[in-house]
DNA sequence: GCCGTTTTCGGCCCGACTGTTTTCAGTCG
């Protein structure tokens, strides 16, 4: 049993004891979980090593906990588990990602309706059986319709950031087999897309049955459906497919560029191949039946008179006739972020110190974080006022003296994420404000309103001349929350004017702002930030995603701020401000 | 059920918002 297995059980206890009005093991059990989540290692391995005692050394999992996922790991199930799940028989997971839906509410459809999943609840909204129940409306049965609605419209497709980890482990033990030569994952995984369908892995080796063996065998493997020489594909415990060709080494770099995709810029591609008389399949360029171009991507894209074009901008959105001309911008290179301007700590939301978080960016490559811990109205995150912000800044000024010496110059910066309230104004006044190297504002309520209320609102913040960054200007959630209703445009030409820079925001379920809003804020001139949104130190991991993001928007070195050393980074801030 | 430079027992992050209600439970993150 793999890691996110055991966190979702555990998250499942959580659940059912809030069900069952327990106090204080929910949160347990979801502190649990989430320990488990980021643990680096397997937990199996853990206990292989250390038995017992060395999963009860994990924060947040003591004794009871421990022989829970012993029990889990010898058996698949335990006792407590059983019997609660014996009394509430729902599909939870699936019912709770029901907008709106938690714990409490499934209980009352459950007991009132026996609702069990998401067919029993979508039938019952129907037939409008919901609205009677006590506590339940009109809207809030055509919310659960709409949240339905909305989780089937991104159903079968998965994060990137959920699916990436599984992808490298698997390339890695495939590596490792006797024989096999290149590894690579092709698909929307290469393309760094905010979402998957299945992952496509290439492969080239002497013997083929090798790799087929050691892919089929698994231990993510949950069922065979296809087992050939060339082309096995299997289903993962995680629900997601994934496949694996082995190819010949001539033909490696056309199988890369042919299911790298995607459809449109395939299609484009493959028509340059047709007007000179070629065509162009998974086995490579060819001229009648003459392979010229089939061993790497660069080859055939030289054939074919272009530009090599990096995979996540193979979208037919100008990038092919771009390529053609020799006129590809020098995207942001990935590695190129220099300073993390959105970190979370234990002061709010964060897993994790100052002091962890800043070594995790220091061993992350980084030169610089600013901290930005929510403020005041963000209660449900602790979030701090201004006597916080000073004491946080007092300490932050000691941590600098101190890791300063230690780390070769790594900087922390003072910073906040500070709430746009519903009239723009903001929570934390501007002789504190005045105290932080770096304002950022993001909006965390009133997500209802209408897109002139929320536009005015937004633009109302980047007015205030303390404000540095606007944080996920859309606020969507992938997959959860559609992005609140903005005119992206006018906020991007406020930003600009008012010196504003936007984020880019590199958490795998954020990713906000998004490609084509990034090269709406490159055309305008809007300068930009990258970066994490790191709540543990893991996190610091997820610039990939945000850089590919802001490639795919067309955005050059020079276009995002944090690209450059820490002077300079807040010399430019500051100068946004001056024009 | 977990945790400990206030505690091995007694605390557990605090509040806004929504939709249902005539005073509040449940969700959000």
């Amino acid at each position: 049993m793999i890691n996110g297995e055991i966190a979702k059980i555990l998250r499942e206890m959580g659940m059912m004891y809030e069900m069952e009005d327990v106090q204080f093991k929910p949160r347990a059990y979801e502190k649990a979980a989430m320990a488990v989540e980021e643990l680096s290692v397997g937990a199996s391995e853990l206990y292989k090593r250390g038995g017992k005692k060395a999963l009860d050394e994990i924060p947040g999992i003591g004794p009871a906990i421990a022989a829970h996922i012993e029990a889990l790991l010898k058996t698949g199930c335990f006792a407590e588990y059983r019997r609660l799940k014996k009394k509430i028989p729902v599909a939870l997971d699936e019912l709770v990602a029901v907008e709106g839906l938690g714990p409490k509410m499934v209980r009352v459809l459950y007991r009132e309706l026996r609702i069990r999943n998401l067919k029993d609840l979508e039938r019952a909204a129907k037939a409008g059986k919901i609205r009677k129940l006590a506590h339940f409306g009109v809207k809030s049965e055509e919310k659960i319709l709409r949240g339905i609605e909305f989780l089937r419209k991104s159903k079968g497709r998965f994060l990137l950031g959920t699916i990436l980890p599984i992808v490298r482990t698997i390339e890695e033990r495939l590596r490792k087999v006797p024989g096999v030569d290149q590894v690579a994952t092709a698909g929307s995984v290469r393309r760094f897309q905010e979402t998957i369908g299945d992952i496509d892995i290439l492969v080239t080796a002497k013997k083929p049955e090798a790799v087929m063996k050691v892919f089929t065998t698994m231990p993510e493997v949950e069922a065979i459906i296809a087992k050939g020489p060339t082309k096995s594909a299997v289903r993962l415990r995680q629900r997601v497919n994934a496949d694996v060709r082995v190819l010949p080494d001539e033909s490696y770099g056309a199988a890369l560029q042919y299911f790298t995709g995607d459809k449109a810029h395939n299609i484009e591609v493959r028509k340059i191949a047709i007007k000179k008389g070629w065509k162009l399949n998974e086995y490579g360029l060819f001229k009648g039946t003459k392979l010229i171009a089939g061993r790497t991507e660069e080859e055939i894209y030289k054939k074919l008179g272009l530009e090599w074009i990096p995979p996540e901008l193979r979208t037919a959105s100008g990038e092919i006739e771009a390529a053609a001309k020799g006129k590809l911008p020098n995207f942001i290179p990935f590695g190129s972020i220099r300073g993390d301007c959105q970190v979370q700590t234990e002061w709010t939301d964060g897993s994790a110190s100052i002091t962890e978080m800043a070594e995790a960016a220091r061993r992350a490559g980084l030169e610089y974080i600013v901290i930005t811990d929510h403020t005041r109205s963000l209660a449900m995150t602790g979030g701090l006022d201004e006597k916080g912000l000073a004491r946080q800044g007092k300490e932050i000024d000691k941590l600098n003296k101190e890791l300063g010496i230690r780390n070769n110059g790594f900087r922390i910066l003072k910073g906040a994420e500070v709430n746009i309230l519903k009239d723009g104004s903001l929570d934390i006044a501007d002789d504190a404000l005045a105290k932080l190297d770096v304002v950022a504002v993001s909006v965390h309520s009133h997500f209802g309103m209408s897109e002139r209320e929320m536009t005015e609102r937004i633009i109302r913040a980047l007015k205030h001349p303390a404000v540095n960054i606007l944080f996920h200007p859309t606020g969507r959630i992938i997959g959860r929350r559609e992005p609140y209703k903005v005119d992206i445009e006018k906020v991007i030409r406020a930003a600009k004017q008012y010196g504003v820079a936007l984020e880019a925001n590199s958490s795998p379920e954020r990713l906000d702002l998004k490609d084509t809003h990034i090269r709406m804020a490159v055309e305008a001139g809007a300068k930009l930030v990258v970066d994490s949104d790191a709540h543990s130190p893991s996190h610091f991991g997820f610039l990939d995603f945000g850089v590919a993001q802001a490639r795919r928007g067309w955005a050059t070195k020079t276009d995002v701020l944090n690209t450059r050393p820490v002077a300079e980074f807040l010399k430019a801030l500051r100068g946004l401000k001056k024009r």
